[in-house]
DNA sequence: CATATCTATATGTAAATATCATATAGTAAG
DNA sequence: CTTACTATATGATATTTACATATAGATATG
């Protein structure tokens, strides 16, 4: 049972920001999903549900945009270690192209502000 | 029955955008759903499905943001004339305040990105 | 030793939003 | 009369997200 109803989220939220992210992440370091969560809070803002981000990472999978191999680790549970692909790097690039539209748009939206209620 | 199955949308969409482009135009003039979309192609780039334009407004009235009433004019079908109300302007600010936000997260992207693969 | 907590991965369910299709109706043009 | 345009609106469905819960090994605490 749910405590709370869900609410619409705030105005200018992007979708699927995470991934562009998942990718940046990973074209520096291949890593695992809990410890993509760090990365993701100083890039992602905020917080990023852990549960969805596995999620997101499977699919990422899916499309081979990342690929993974179990990291049987010494200490600690198993880990699912990511790494990108190739493909994922051509993603990464659509994601940046589209990106800089985003905010033009936004910029634009600025302007028109702007001229309505001036400077700040 | 459906011509095509969805697709995800491009990486960099901004969710309810077309919501406080809807309220800065009204800002600046009172108008009718029709007569938004040319100012809203302006504003949140490409095409705006009109459909979803007259949920969105109906739902934005409901939300006491903008007000409307049947203008019955002397050529072509009634129009619905809305018009922005003061909660609508206190709700434009604060979508002013999360795009704000957006556009530095997405900054803070770029950064990022610029580390890994240099300026361009 | 029992149990609680942490790391790590994963799925179930429901809400919000957007997309595509379709419906309705008045008006203007040919 | 039929076609096209202006104008508003709803139905169905896919995608994404939020919140909750499940599982399991490892480590710490009493």
């Amino acid at each position: 049972m749910r405590k709370d109803i869900s609410k619409p989220r705030n105005f200018g939220y992007v979708e699927r920001f995470v991934e562009p992210c998942v990718l940046l992440l990973l074209s520096k370091n291949p890593s695992h999903g809990y410890g993509l969560m760090e990365g993701l809070e100083k890039h992602c803002g905020e917080k990023v549900d852990i549960g969805n981000l596995y999620r997101t990472l499977r699919k990422m999978e899916k499309n081979q945009w990342i690929k993974s191999d179990w990291e049987k680790g010494n200490i600690g549970p198993n880990k699912r270690k990511y790494e990108i692909t190739g493909k994922g790097k051509g993603t990464l690039n659509e994601a940046y192209i589209s990106l800089k539209q985003t905010q033009s748009l936004i910029n634009h939206f600025f302007i028109g502000y702007k001229k309505v209620f001036g400077k700040k």
